[in-house]
DNA sequence: ATTCATGATTGGTT
DNA sequence: AACCAATCATGAAT
């Protein structure tokens, strides 16, 4: 491209000459100069595009790091998979994509979401995952109201009047239990059967478990 | 400015 | 390969 615009240059300069003489010296001078002007375009072309570049990468690539915070209705989505396979909440890939194109995220997404999940609500069942008994009315509600037909007074449990104190004071493992099996589990347990196995309670509070996550 | 909540990453296990 | 556990890093709440 450079070559191509000095020979223009070169062309005009020769056209000139013709009503003002022009030394080859001049166009020397004149091819000079373009060459130089080339060359540094070239160079801060070079310099922008890679910072470009650059800006870009770290936009996409490192979008990973950034935190976006789901949508309302895709953790409601989420969640209502997770409590109600709250038995063997292990979404296979299929379900996966399923959850994934109803809430705009990808399957990774998913499976990370469901792995903080399970973890995150083993680390918890203690304190309330009153949570559970929410999705649980939800879903039950639903299921009501599908066979809420002929035999009247049938209808669904109430949400509900566990005031388990806040104030951490008692030890409540039962309630956790009775929560825990309060929810319908229509499940078809493949494997992780026992994901909850045994123990509850492993290291409870107390003592130098200065974690983060409570809720 | 701290603290809590939460999605993503990492390292190790099965 | 999927999972768990710990940790990181950011968004939101205080």
């Amino acid at each position: 491209a450079c070559d191509e615009f000095t020979g223009h240059v070169i062309n005009l300069l020769r056209e000139q000459s013709r009503s003002r003489p022009i030394s080859p010296a001049e166009i020397e001078l004149m091819v000079g100069i373009i060459r130089r002007k080339f060359r540094a375009i070239e160079t801060q072309l070079k310099q922008s595009t890679c910072e470009a570049v650059m800006i870009l990468r770290s936009r996409f690539l490192d979008a990973r790091r950034k935190r976006r915070n789901f949508s309302k209705e895709a953790t409601e989505v989420l969640n209502e998979y997770f409590y109600s396979h709250l038995a063997n909440p292990y979404p296979s890939e299929e379900a996966k994509e399923e959850l994934a194109k109803k809430c705009g995220i990808t399957v990774s997404q998913v499976s990370n979401w469901f792995g903080n999940k399970r973890i995150r609500y083993k680390k918890n069942i203690v304190k309330a995952q009153e949570e559970a008994n929410m999705y649980a009315a939800a879903t039950a509600a639903a299921a009501a109201a599908a066979s809420s037909s002929t035999s009247g007074p049938g209808q669904s449990a109430s949400v509900d009047e566990h005031s388990v104190g806040y104030g951490h004071s008692g030890y409540d493992y039962d309630e956790s239990m009775g929560l825990q099996r309060a929810v319908p589990q229509l499940s078809c347990s493949t494997d992780h059967e026992a994901w909850m196995a045994g123990g509850i309670t492993p290291s409870s509070m107390d003592e130098p478990d200065r974690k983060r996550s409570k809720l």
